[in-house]
DNA sequence: TGTCACCTATCTATTGATAGGTTATCGTAT
DNA sequence: ATACGATAACCTATCAATAGATAGGTGACA
């Protein structure tokens, strides 16, 4: 059974995916889990802190995923394609990165969120470009593996972005048909 | 000299672009250019006003702009480094591309200003794409130009976001070396 | 007894929006 | 030439809704 915390940070981090920070509102989320809005403060003093328990719960999820994709015993493709799977499955949902999300909020963050958001990308491209040294016979490129994984990050929460607006994941199959080019 | 529409036009973009529609208020934006927020209304009538004004003004900049590249005779190489100028302009003011932002606030817009967007990202893609078959000459790869167009473009959507956020505009680097890598 | 997890009640600020008044400009009928 | 009506572009004043946040109280439970 979960508590009501967490029941809170489920609620937060998809209305936040879908409709950003700023519209998110305490009281809606409280009536949602049936409890009131001065409790969500007792559980979050201000929508800072909620913001950074989103970002840090977000992030370790997302970097644990990371992690077992890099344990598996597969070729450079398939980790990708894994890799790529996770950005999928939240276009399913018609929701964005919570990071991406942010990303366009960034004026309304203060500096420590600001900092959380940008450890996310970076931890991210750091895993990318790892992972393209270690498999770096499956690479069939010259493109270094820093501009690889810059732009694969980015393209893909581009793609994200943009795939919300118009029909049926288009830009994020493009995407992972470019880069799979890349990899044999 | 300029009238006060347009005054707030130039605001609101402005104001859009770094901290979204959300965070817009009619308030601020009178007071930035001396009237009151009663006659904001006078121009605008509500928030969806606004925002239709703003994406039709920037999309057809947007639209001018890339029929000017268009229209030079130039290699596909400079025009497509012509067109990443223009993202970079966005970054080095520290903005996103109003219609990145919006699509992240997709959530508050109604439907024409939704589809306003959409023909906003076709249309760029179209360009793309058109550029490309036209110069097919010179691009050296087997990718479709439909699938680069699009990867191109959430790339360089992505790149916005994410630069915001880390150092120097390493993302849009990384996108404009990774495509220059395709033309000759 | 004290802490956890809630509650009621309330404050203050901000916001989009509207009603209705003012002023200046300007084309047009007298 | 002049008076008149309309329109444009502002204004004051005010609503109602929503928001984040806080103070202080209640009950369970260990």
């Amino acid at each position: 059974m979960k508590g009501n915390r967490e029941k809170l940070e489920d609620n937060a981090l998809n209305a936040v995916q879908i409709g950003g920070l700023k519209s998110l509102s305490f009281r809606t989320m409280a009536k949602e889990i049936g409890i009131k809005s001065s409790s969500v403060h007792y559980h979050f003093p201000d929508k800072s802190d909620l913001a950074r328990a989103l970002i840090e719960r977000y992030s370790e999820e997302f970097f644990h995923a990371l992690k077992d994709i890099g344990n598996k015993r597969w070729k450079l493709r398939r980790k990708i394609k894994a890799f790529i799977e996770i950005f999928e499955s939240v276009a399913e949902q018609k929701k964005l990165c919570l990071c991406g999300m942010l990303a366009a909020e960034l004026e309304q963050l203060d500096q420590s969120n600001r900092a959380l958001l940008a450890e996310y990308f970076i931890g991210t491209e750091k895993w990318i470009t790892n992972l393209l040294d270690e498999h770096r016979d499956e690479v069939k490129t010259d493109i270094s593996s820093t501009v690889l994984a810059r732009s694969m990050l980015s393209g893909l929460e581009g793609a994200l972005l943009l795939d919300r607006v118009l029909d049926e994941k288009q830009r994020l199959k493009a995407q992972k048909e470019l880069f799979m080019s890349f990899f044999s």
